[in-house]
DNA sequence: AAGTGGTCTAGACCACCTG
DNA sequence: AGGTGGTCTAGACCACTTA
């Protein structure tokens, strides 16, 4: 509905100034842009189906076609799911097959089996410099600073602690956390509106400290994964830091290359 | 040429026995797996061009479209390179801008540098247990071993072991390895015809031993990252295993998700 | 100017899912 | 049966490169 009639500006074939600019827009591009504003705004929601390719080329007065390497794109990007005979549906990281979708720690036994969150703590702080500076935000601003554990068969393997800015998760609470079922990401999406896109991990090796090394129930020094993440909700808007420290003994972080 | 008239099996429409098969194949499906055949038998080498997508349709008999979605697939899981106006490409490792296509590490200061390559020997020995079934061999094989050191500024930060299938890879030396210039996964392909199309990796923090502290100039005890490669060339045959142990103290490893 | 890949269209038909 | 995404075609035109 808000995607009416829309002009869909004629490509803008030429740049006027001879510089280094785009200069050039392919139509598929501008619908995929379209596309991609309906999702931030939220018109459709995670889990959800959009409208038909043929709805979305009347819609666009387009040719299928074009709709369909828009949305070709848009899924490879994962922020839209293609289901054959069904529909396409804005990506969510509330299903269960896709739960730990930016996880990538397995077993050295291979059998995947949930692993059990267990929430530390949860407050809301002054952000300090560099956590200030991941979120694009300024030193000193609110945010909620949370801490948990991840456990396997009993036994913990991953201590995160996650700052979130604080004028988007109004209302997060200790409480409301240990609630809710499901994925955090999950969560997120639904209670707060905030869809986690992408992400970036800087990942080193270092010694346990006195604190870690007790919540990881590891001695001290033991070498451990630092895996900092900062992921990104649309137009690449950095809305989480977080970073978690792994026990590697019996788990690996997977990561395949091509 | 070895492209010549070709029957093209018309798709296997329907299976005869009605089980859990394939049962069908797009045509592309199979222009893709033809065109993955030729690259394989090495009609076309790394860095050279392939035949345009009017050429290829014309051999095949399709249409432009059938092939193009064939060599979008193919540029995907970057078996091939596509260049405006240029042609169609053979992937290769050997070119500058690509040169480390599967080297993840990156320098806290972000600049990133030429590291200098350091071959420390070369030996060719009976593959361990854990090395064969890696490159699914047998305990006992003939495999080419190696070990080298990557520094950045004069400083050793990675130490890798290497295992290479014998075979595959006669006549490889010390002198020939630390001759030739260039990244390694280059000299496996125009010396040895041996390309690397993917990887796995599994990370791990682990404490290093009293041998690598040395190499790497850190203390016994250091934590490092290790990274265990297993790499495969075509046909999802794997070719190489790596185990790299890197000091994070100044560098880490990137990963994106997505 | 000629050749290459890149975009766009319009229409046909197929495979899969649901009422 | 009707709707959805998936495949395939044939042809037009555009953008980029090279000669």
């Amino acid at each position: 509905m808000s995607t009416a009639a829309l002009p869909l500006q004629p490509p803008p074939v030429v740049e006027p100034a001879g510089e280094a600019a785009p200069a050039f827009s392919p139509l598929y591009q501008q619908i995929k842009a379209l596309i991609t504003r309906e999702l931030q705004a939220g018109v459709w929601k995670p889990g959800e189906s959009i409208p038909s390719e043929l709805d979305l080329a009347a819609r666009f007065k387009v040719s299928q076609g074009t709709v369909r390497k828009a949305i070709d794109e848009l899924a490879a990007e994962n922020l839209l799911v293609r289901r054959q005979g069904k529909g396409t549906f804005v990506a969510t990281h509330s299903e269960r097959q896709i739960q730990y979708r930016f996880l990538r720690l397995e077993p050295d036994d291979g059998v995947a089996r949930d692993m059990e969150r267990r929430l530390i703590d949860c407050r809301r702080v002054r952000a300090p410099a560099d956590v200030a500076r991941a979120l694009d935000g300024k030193s000193g601003d609110s945010v909620v600073q949370l801490r948990r554990l991840l456990l396997a068969q009993g036994r913990p393997v991953v201590f995160d602690e996650i700052w979130l800015p604080g004028g988007l998760f109004k209302g997060l609470s200790a409480e409301r956390l240990s609630d809710y079922k499901g994925p955090m990401y999950g969560m997120f999406e639904t209670e707060f509106g905030v869809r986690m896109i992408r992400a970036d991990e800087k990942i080193r090796a270092l010694a346990a400290d006195a604190a870690v090394a007790e919540w990881l129930a590891v001695p001290q020094g033991a070498p451990l994964l630092s895996v900092e993440r900062l992921s990104f909700t649309y137009g690449d808007k950095p809305v989480e830091l977080r970073r978690g420290l792994y026990n590697t003994e019996q788990h690996f972080y997977r990561n395949a290359l091509s």
